[in-house]
DNA sequence: CCAACATGTAACCATGTGGTCACATATATT
DNA sequence: AATATATGTGACCACATGGTTACATGTTGG
């Protein structure tokens, strides 16, 4: 039998990021990360700390909204900027798996485990998105809709529709892209 | 030893709504209720036919928005109304923790047993909240930020911020509403 | 009154969970 | 080569889960 820590170790934090994005947080146990990794969970505890430990390996390699930290460095002055900017966020937001079950998982549950991890992706998220504090209002509205779209992003897992809209449709999420964009366009005028 | 099954199916079901309020769906389990009323759990099949019946039950009986049915019937063509009939909608989304751990539910699973439960509190949402067809983009802005004002209820659960908003502040929720109001008034001009 | 039935309980089952253990085997060090 | 250490395994533990069973006891109708 071959011996290969790294090796065990990349098909135990593998398994277990895969598992957390294709079957959410309720599904992430050692048992089922051990078993999907085809290997002992000792070497969870051994290697890891636990899930614990799983879930602060997350936290500091995770790249939750690296794509959006390209874009933080422009100005973010002009409106066109704020609205490029918010059509990279519901981008990357409705690609990134990982992201989502994160964001769901911070509707479920907050305890020593998650603490960590919930901390830092906040961090990442706070970086991004604390922008146009002058508009109050529209900071508000922004910070709403943003709240929407991650909503209707989690919704869409188990949900087929939100009142009259089809969530399986690309037009209704462009929809709400315009929708966004018109709404910033409307508090800058 | 008294024997009165009504009351004891009241006891029932009461331990298992309070189980929902207070902890969410994860931990309403039949073994969990039935400790909770302080009952065999073989009762809860019997009376009930399990979760599942449990949890039809709850959709016969469940009030999920009726302070907004009654409100329904007034016009809604007014901004006024709109924006009245919207104030409505948070203030009851904040109010009611069943109906917030229902919707907390629908970002979990959807199986046979939660099926008809999300079916019928999806049907009581649709009847109140389908409006406005007119405008297509004010139907989407609003959704997105009926969306968001779910997604940060749910949140201040667990979280005490979103982003830059103390979520433990009832002037958060003002401001909230505030954005809203401006929003419905920015697109009726 | 006593038989039939409704109501209620506790034990039991298979399964799954997180967590620990003693042990085996491969790799590295002396 | 012999020994020490790193890596890996499967059994085991206590506990919780949903679900079923056999049985006991209260209530009711003939």
């Amino acid at each position: 039998m071959k011996k290969d820590r790294a090796a065990t170790e990349a098909k135990i934090y593998e398994s277990f990021l895969s598992l957390l994005e294709e079957k959410g947080p309720q599904a992430v146990g050692i048992n089922a990360i051990a078993k999907k990794a085809g290997v002992s969970k000792e070497l969870i505890y051994r290697y890891f700390g636990g899930l614990q430990g799983l879930l602060l390996q997350l936290a500091k390699k995770g790249d939750f909204f690296k794509t959006l930290l390209t874009l933080q460095n422009n100005d973010l002055e002009t409106v066109e900027s704020v609205k490029d900017f918010a059509k990279a966020g519901t981008k990357e937001l409705r690609e990134n798996k990982l992201t989502q079950e994160i964001l769901r998982w911070q509707l479920l549950e907050n305890n020593d485990a998650t603490r960590d991890l919930f901390k830092f992706s906040n961090q990442q998220i706070d970086k991004v998105f604390s922008i146009s504090d002058k508009d109050s209002s529209l900071n508000h509205a922004l910070q709403l809709m943003i709240g929407g779209y991650v909503y209707l992003t989690l919704l869409s897992k188990f949900n087929k529709t939100f009142i009259t809209t089809d969530l399986t449709s690309q037009d209704s999420w462009d929809n709400f892209d315009k929708a966004l964009e018109k709404t910033i366009d409307l508090f800058n005028k």
